[in-house]
DNA sequence: TTGTATGCGTTATCAA
DNA sequence: TTGATAACGCATACAA
């Protein structure tokens, strides 16, 4: 295909006017025949498709937006999107609000506030009816930018006693205790921890270990995202200065555990007889690994969904029981703990 | 935070009328500092800057967009967003994009061509100045509308004679015939495949077979998503109908060969010294592995910028070298070979 | 350097 | 059931 084929700059759109005019109607009554059916007759109706048909008409949605001031699109901005944890929410939520008539504009916000704020910033122009955010730390200057737009915002994945606007998550810290007192349940005395730099994650590592042995639980901090490779340098270096031999290593996630895992098995330490691994967030492969990993479920697709609802509640302007909705855990008992 | 607190029915939103009678200038001025500072005096400039701060104004894109018919959208549709092939790729994208002042619509099209249609009516809806598909086959319906849009098309992942406008991916074919290839190389007579549903997948296992043993190659068809359990029961039942002794299993995602390594090492079955394994995308984890994976190596970050640079050349009236650009792959030759 | 007038393609409000 | 008219908030052309 030859580049001058497409002269993108010189093309004329089809708008309402011209399916009218072809139909024999006015703009408005595409519009209505568009949005309210039930208020054109089938006659019209039918000539009106007709004319859609013919011309390839797309409706406008920019323009639309700009005169109802309602862009039918849903913001959403998350740390990371290839991180499974995250695109799984999304899709959860993309898919209800999908269903509602609703796009979401997603983006990734890296770990920092001014990335952050900066991505809030080019979201709130395109005028969404509602915006979500992960997690509950977020600059003064863009709290006041998400009050000033006057939509819904929903914090999501974490919980407050005091959101911006709602909030849908779960209780980190409560999970990791749990997850401390399954493996003092367990008969293990001994512990040390793998954590991604996510300040979640180190929240949960620092409940953990305060539960565990009021802090006495040394720990190895990845400086990156979860990985396996991650997870495999973690169990080398706390090998390198302590004794785990009858312990247990608490993983800020699943993939991490994966990672400590694969290093035992090359070294020939024996899961869990000479050493336990626990993980987190019970991710689809954590019960297919060898041994089967104990992990904190967290059911992804139901926070996304439950934070879909939410938002159409809201956007709906039906009454929120409760802005804030936390969501349960459940620890996963499995082969090697 | 009480529900009746926010009222979002009534909110007035900041417009640059506003800002420029606060600062003792028309509209158009305030329009101007934004978008071209250099044509505005440094003293108005400072008025006007000061009165965004104090009112909060934020420029309303979807008003701009319909004025000057241009929206700085780009959208993206992709089979799967928590698939990390191709939210690599996306991410790559966006953030090329992003640095250019363009936002991504990303949505999801499963992996039928009834949800790519109707994804493809949404997001033309929302005037993009460019639209990436993922793969090659699209419904005419599909590509009629597409053409209609009059926008830069760009066709991500796969490769083709005849793009709808560009392209931008590889030789899956031709990938799987270098790995048979290598297979025979070292000497392998006798190999199985397991695969994921996947068109591309699919096309990559017969090119495979074909080059391998002119098709004599038993496959295990995952049936689904690519997954770690896929990849055990791949592997779980090509052994209860076939001798795979002294064989290597090819798989069409690195995360099935994890699978196949998984259910293999439970078996006490060697890589490779009985059983050979080779995977498809050299992901991260690839290398981490015990032992490590052979697989073949995709440059997901190279795809994803070479895709936003060839859709900016177009979108900025550059030309165009080639329309379709074909990227290289790789073997990685490791220990699981 | 700044301002006026006009249009972008819809929806909302009336009136017929 | 239909249509005329006026926003919506900004960018563009042109004038001053």
């Amino acid at each position: 295909m030859p580049n001058d084929r497409m002269n993108f700059a010189r093309h004329r759109r089809v708008t309402m006017e011209d399916v009218g005019r072809m139909a024999g109607v006015s703009q408005v009554t595409v519009s209505r025949a568009l949005s309210d059916p039930s208020k054109v007759s089938p006659k019209t109706l039918e000539k009106i498709r007709e004319a859609i048909e013919v011309t390839g008409f797309v409706r406008n949605a920019v323009a639309g937006a700009l005169a109802s001031r309602k862009s039918r699109l849903v913001s959403a901005l998350v740390p990371s999107i290839t991180n499974v944890v995250y695109s799984s929410m999304i899709r959860a939520l993309s898919e209800r609000l999908r269903t509602h008539g609703y796009q979401i504009l997603l983006s990734e916000t890296g770990f920092s506030q001014a990335d952050e704020e900066e991505a809030i910033l080019a979201h709130l122009s395109r005028q969404p009816d509602a915006i979500i955010l992960t997690g509950i730390h977020h600059s003064m200057q863009a709290r006041r930018r998400l009050l000033g737009a006057g939509i819904p915002v929903l914090e999501l994945w974490d919980t407050t006693d005091t959101p911006i606007d709602l909030c849908v998550g779960f209780d980190h810290a409560g999970a990791a205790r749990a997850a401390a007192g399954f493996a003092l349940e367990r008969g293990y005395r001994k512990a040390a921890t793998v954590t991604a730099s996510d300040e979640r994650a180190r929240r949960r590592r620092a409940a953990f270990a305060d539960r565990f042995a009021a802090g006495a639980v040394p720990d190895f901090d990845v400086c990156g995202p979860a990985s396996i490779v991650a997870g495999r340098e973690g169990l080398a270096r706390l090998l390198d200065s302590h004794d785990l031999a009858g312990g247990i290593v608490y993983c800020s996630s699943d993939i991490i555990a994966h990672g400590v895992l694969i290093e035992a098995q090359s070294r020939g330490i024996a899961v869990p007889g000479d050493l336990a691994v626990m993980g987190f967030g019970d991710q689809d492969f954590a019960r297919h690994l060898e041994p089967s990993l104990t992990s904190v479920r967290i059911d992804l697709e139901h926070l996304g969904q439950t934070a879909a609802n939410t938002i159409l509640d809201r956007i709906e302007g039906r009454n929120i029981a409760a802005p804030v909705t936390a969501l349960n855990f459940e620890i996963i008992d499995r082969a090697s703990v």
